[in-house]
DNA sequence: TCGAGAGCGTGAAAGCTTTCAAATTTTGAA
DNA sequence: TTCAAAATTTGAAAGCTTTCACGCTCTCGA
């Protein structure tokens, strides 16, 4: 591989010539400029990123890490984060913490020595982000925190609205009629958790309703976390009439329980769920859900933490997106002999069919 | 950041000493060792992966190209493969082509610079790696290629048993009591879908049935195709009583196109995908399909990645991961109305009930 | 025609590590 | 105690680029 000094000798020229005019760095008059251009195109040469980052104090490297890329949540946000990196010359080093803050602090403490430009991080369970990413601020990286984020986070972030999503939705089920409505949030010490719980809670409080003790239960965002909790929700005298689980894989667990319970969805019981997957769409009933982008999630933060490393100085930015109600078969009227049944004034929306 | 020069001040020795304490590349008396490892706690020293391999003509980088990440089937693999590479001290750099043979040309260009150790690539459309791969490997580097393979490929390589995995399939379905089958294969110019249409092929062939005009359809690899194709199929007369399906997402799409002929899978026709995505068991039916680990695909090719990178003359290795048949709900004896049908031996398998 | 200043181009230093030949110290035997 | 051999340790070079101070060459005005 041809290196800055054999362009140099083919060009005739001296090597800080050669980084002029691959850089743009200084004004190179047109006959030299053409005979770099061409030696590097005859050569085929590519600069050494490794020689560059060295010289520079930062690679084009973006790094992201996150919980695990096997939760369908984040590959949509790795994905958007890569589409933007590459299109501005960025690699995308990606590295999962399976939630576990000590694997985070590991990662952590191995990419730092690459001079990565940007760091996206969604904080692993009780991350100390705050405090551990402070020698990548000084090195002058830019340090984007999405998702959820940790104790005491003053810098750049991109969340979406979880507590009007979660709004939305309970306000949307209180529409059809709904009134013992229970709700299945992820682990509480999470922002996200704790935003949607809000949510929640201010369209009981808005309509008069209040939470029935056991009604709300906290869990992980998973599958067998929905299905074990919606399973004790289902013993429970009244039985609620409407979930609202605070994501979709608790959703999932949700439907297995009802189901297994022999009760229906969403005639003896309303199931919405919270991210809008893909896979939401291939249930039955498909099932209902507060949808966010997380490709809009992750393109954003890595076009926040480019931007940051061109413009050091400009003001710390908090992005937050808009959550959308994508209403399916997985809601409905409560059940006519339930007390409490009213008939409903709320529109009924479907989803596009597939074609 | 404190570099290899400060360490050697506050431990009174030379620079080569500290990279000979550092590496092992050399005995270093316990006195002298002692006082570098305290010197390099105190200052919490990390040395430069950037001057390291620069000097070293490598990095501890594992590169990995794949199709595209919002796949289901693919991050299971980067799972896998991140989880070997962090286990041995690299970082895994991820890049999504979209099948796309010319981005794939670009990713190629953009990481050599940054001299990987390894490079695990599930090749694009058209992929010509063999070629575009050969400036990796003069400059040392490890290329596996894995689950589909580009022409004159003689390279390390990790693959799954496709033609035996559908051969099973197609069995099963015939032991049924099948006669009518149909296949919707993905693009022919990948070889895994020949190897999955060639299994089938075997299969109705040992047991005498012939493949019906337009039974055999090609599509790409998603939901979109196999809705289409299936359409198609379900107007044919006679009707196909079961369909192969070469991967699950085609299997998702030919159930919508089932569902809204009106017809009940599997009553009116059975289905099989393949690849066994956790999301056939969302469906209803459960899909039944051909498993196979994507995470064992990732991690397999990352050992073999590095192991090379040791062993640099070691005789190339194809490893060939084995599938298995996951029998769920979509699948069944042909309707008795059908003039072949008759009783069937083969056992139903049922998945454990999730817990 | 001369001088000043603008515009360009140059070469060396710096950034950090690995590696190798050479220098130094230690060891063991006589 | 001395010397050769073995074991350690050292220092400099190399790997490739960016950057900066400095010098050269025009250009333009006087």
């Amino acid at each position: 591989m041809a290196n800055m000094k054999k362009i140099a000798e083919i060009a005739g020229v001296s090597l800080g010539t050669v980084s002029h005019v691959l850089n743009g760095t200084a004004k190179v008059r047109e006959p030299l400029r053409k005979r770099v251009l061409d030696a590097v195109h005859v050569t085929g040469y590519q600069p050494s990123q490794l020689a560059r980052g060295l010289r520079r104090d930062k690679t084009n490297i973006l790094a992201m890490i996150i919980p695990d890329i096997l939760n369908p949540f984040f590959p949509g946000v790795v994905r958007g984060a890569e589409d933007v990196a590459f299109t501005k010359g960025y690699r995308l080093v990606l590295c999962n913490t399976d939630n576990d803050h000590s694997k985070e602090i590991m990662h952590l403490n191995a990419l730092r020595t690459y001079l990565p430009s940007g760091l996206i991080v969604i904080p692993s369970d009780f991350s100390e982000l705050t405090v551990q990413t402070e020698s990548y601020r000084r090195a002058g990286a830019a340090v984007v925190c999405i998702d959820r984020l940790p104790r005491n986070w003053d810098g750049d972030s991109v969340t979406i609205n979880n507590a009007e999503g979660a709004y939305e939705a309970a306000s949307y089920l209180i529409g059809l009629g709904h009134r013992e409505m229970a709700v299945i949030t992820g682990p509480l010490h999470l922002t996200n958790s704790q935003d949607r719980l809000k949510g929640f809670k201010r369209a009981m409080k808005q309509s008069g309703l209040e939470i029935l003790p056991g009604y709300m239960q906290e869990t992980t965002f998973d599958r067998a976390g929905g299905y074990a909790k919606t399973k004790i929700l289902l013993k429970m005298l009244p039985r609620p009439t409407a979930i609202l689980a605070c994501n979709d894989m608790i959703a999932l667990g949700a439907l297995m329980a009802i189901r297994e319970a022999r009760l229906h969805c969403p005639d003896d019981i309303s199931l919405c769920g919270f991210d809008g997957l893909d896979l939401t769409e291939m249930t039955s009933p498909q099932l209902s859900s507060v949808y966010q982008s997380p490709y809009q999630l992750g393109a954003a933060a890595a076009e926040l933490a480019l931007d940051r490393v061109e413009q050091k100085n400009s003001p710390v930015r908090h992005i937050v997106l808009k959550t959308e109600l994508r209403i399916r078969d997985s809601v409905a009227p409560p059940p006519k002999s339930e007390k409490n049944a009213q008939k409903t004034t709320a529109p009924k929306l479907r989803s596009a069919a597939y074609s």
